[in-house]
Order: C-alpha cells, then sequence, then structure tokens
DNA sequence: TAATGTGAATGCCTTCACAGCT
DNA sequence: AGCTGTGAAGGCATTCACATTA
C-alpha cells in the first residue's frame, strides 16, 4: 500500500470530480473519453487533467483516451470507494435528517448505519428505520457496528467535545459540518464544510468580481 | 471600488475563516487578538494571517495585534457582508428544507425570500410563512423581490436548465448543491458544494494518509 | 518589548511543448 | 493522425526574517 511519488493535494482534491464525471459517462454509455473531453466537461485545461491521474497510475492508452469504465473502477479502488463505509451521523437535527435523506451518499457508497444525538426529545426515536442513540452509548454501539466514519451535524458549541468523543469511540474521520475548528490527532481525518461561509464567499465574488 | 493589488484567490478563500473566528472572540469579549493567536486558532501561520489581511489592508497595530471590532468590520466590510442579502431557495426537497432552517445563514446576513420549485405536490404550499412559487414565476418574482443570490438544490439533472433560467432573471451569484458542473457567463458567481464528494475526499484521506 | 507589514527566498502547482506509443 | 505521459519553464502561494512602529 504505498503511494509512489507524492500526490499534490490539489490533485487529489480533484479526484472526486473526475469519479464523478466518469460515472455520469458510463450511464450515457461513451466507453472513452479524452483527457481533453474531461477537461472540458470540468473546465480544466487537458494537460492538468492527464497530469492528475499520472499521479495515481497509467491509465491512459495513446491514440485513444481513457476507457471510462477502466478509468472509474481504477480511481475507485485509489480513493477507497470501490467498497462501502460504515457511517454514523451525530446530531440528528434539521440538517442531520436531511442529510440521511441525500440520496447522493449512498449512491456512492456511504451507508449511514448509527444514528445519535443528545436530545431528550429525539433519543429513543426511529428515522428510517434506524433507532437515535444517545451519544453516551457511542462507544458500545461504535465497536459494535464497526463504525468508521461520522458525519458530525451538531450545534457550533458542542462540536469539539463531540468530536473527541468519537476519535475516542475509534472514528477515523470526521465530516464537520459545525462552524468551527475542531482540534483532533493528526491520526484522524477531518473535512469541513460550513455552509454559511460558502454562500459568504459567494457574496465575497459578488462584490469583488475577478480583475 | 478598487481592489488595490491583486488579491490571491487562496487568501479571499481565508477570509470567512477569520470572521467566523472574530466573531467567536467578540462573543468572548476578548478586544484585541495578534496574527499569531488567529492563527493558532484556525490552524495557520501567523506570517501567513499577517500577509492575508494586508491583501486588504492595513488593520493591524504594532506592539498590540488587531482589535477585534475593528478587524471584523473592515472584513465583512470587503466582503460584502455588512448588509443583508436577499437569496432565493431554488428546490425545497430535503435539502433544501433544511437549508432554510439552518440559523447560520440569518446569522451572517442572508435572508431567504423566495421558494422555487416544479413538483406540483409543493407548488402552493408554505413553508416558514413563505409559499412555493413554480419557477415558471421566477423572472417575475425575481425583478419584484429584488432577487440577487441564489441556493440551488435540485435533482443534478435539472441542475444546469435552472441555473440558465437563474442567470435568465438577473441572479448574480448561485449556490450550487447539484452534483454536476453547471456552465455558466462568467458575469455570474458561482460556488459548488458536492456534499458527497466531501466524504469520498474524508474516504480517501482516511485510506491515504499523508507521507 | 511585542507585534505588524513586507521584500526576498522557497516551494508547490500549473502550463507548455514535445517525444513516444497506438 | 490522435492522444498520452512527462521534463522543463513559468506563475502563485507560503514561509522566512527583519526593519519598523507603538
Amino acid at each position: 500500500m504505498s503511494s509512489g511519488p507524492t500526490v499534490p493535494k490539489a490533485a487529489a482534491a480533484r479526484l472526486s470530480l473526475y469519479l464523478r464525471h466518469l460515472d455520469h459517462l458510463l450511464k450515457a454509455k461513451q466507453e472513452t473519453v479524452s483527457s481533453r473531453q474531461l477537461g472540458e466537461a470540468l473546465e480544466l485545461s487537458d494537460a492538468k487533467v492527464r497530469k492528475d491521474l499520472t499521479y495515481f497510475g497509467q491509465f491512459g492508452h495513446p491514440g485513444v483516451g481513457y476507457r471510462v469504465a477502466e478509468l472509474r473502477d481504477a480511481l475507485r479502488a485509489v480513493m477507497g470507494t470501490h467498497r462501502t463505509w460504515r457511517v454514523a451521523m451525530v446530531g440528528v437535527g434539521n440538517l442531520g435528517r436531511a442529510l440521511l435523506g441525500y440520496p447522493g451518499f449512498s449512491e456512492r457508497g456511504f451507508q449511514f448505519v448509527a444514528l445519535f444525538d443528545t436530545d431528550p426529545e429525539l433519543v429513543g426515536s426511529v428515522i428510517r428505520e434506524m433507532k437515535i442513540h444517545h451519544l453516551d452509548n457511542l462507544p458500545q454501539i461504535a465497536g459494535e457496528l464497526r463504525l468508521e466514519l461520522a458525519v458530525l451535524a451538531v450545534p457550533a458549541d458542542a462540536a469539539d467535545g463531540v468530536a473527541r468523543r468519537l476519535v475516542k469511540a475509534g472514528i477515523v474521520g470526521i465530516l464537520n459540518f459545525a462552524p468551527v475548528t475542531v482540534t483532533l490527532p493528526k491520526s484522524v481525518a477531518e473535512i469541513s464544510v460550513d455552509l454559511a461561509m460558502q454562500l459568504e464567499q459567494l457574496a465575497f465574488r459578488v462584490t469583488r468580481p475577478p480583475g
């Protein structure tokens, strides 16, 4: 399990983009795709596409392009999404519930297998055929269900504390929707999505157009 | 209304992060903050913090640091969030409804003032005291309510078409949650958030730790 | 003394341009 | 001919280190 040469972070971040479009092409029954076509669809240069892909292997066929199914399978393996991931939803308020219903997650191999909250109004009730557990039961359930990842959809002031408990329970990756920076050991992967920040960035770009 | 020297995109993307933490410090009644403290809280180097801020002005006080309230006000003005923005929610399914209830948006000055969908089951009903309009009424309502931004929470296959209609109706910025690349004139700002992609990136980092 | 603002140096990412494969 | 893979060049972004200011 080695990474070969060092992979630029920016390239890694684009892999999902390639994968998404490859799935689209597969549905449209397109069998091969060139770096130029891929780039045009995703608004990237053809050279960047080729360079990105070669960080992970040699997938292309000169004169032909990339075979869609082959490249998709290869990238899935690289990303670790050739298998299913067992995910906990932590915080089952508005946002948490909506995310549970978001079809894109299961389509891409992420399966919610446990729900947690601390609100007594919620604990014990059932959503999507899953009981909402109290967070205090996390250590036990994490082991039983072999939880790997967690989506953190709790209020900002609770996020850091809950994140620590997730780490203690053996979770190795956290997708954090709370608008705060959580501090974690670097053995645990974290990705943070602050929804309000995205709108703010949008306002910024409208206010200050490029140039 | 000028931008002075050219601002690195990466620096602009971090402004929201600074703003978020400054709000936090204000609530905690901290009056000044140094670039080092700011950096520690956000996991950035002190030099980066200083350099980022000086792209937008000279806000610091040598020997003292930055005055929290002063810096926050300045950054808000820079980002265009010193005022309220009028936002449309387009697509009122699971995700759209959850986003409507997300408190972070209004806290930061984004106000949803109109809802649109095309589903006959939804059109006409009322959520959060707003009637759901049919998308066909967008041109008229966009003018009446002076809509500026839109949050796009529709299925992938509808997104591109709907985005074009938003542009025609005079929307100048789109926050796109659909997992597709939408093609827009460059006079219109766009930010794309693919939730499944974020989980995929998380799986990738877990699968392939740095090093 | 404590901390900013900033040229200069470094490092990372992207683009270029072409050799080589089909 | 068509298209990939890749060194080399170029362009951004980050870090360094210090003169400057309160």
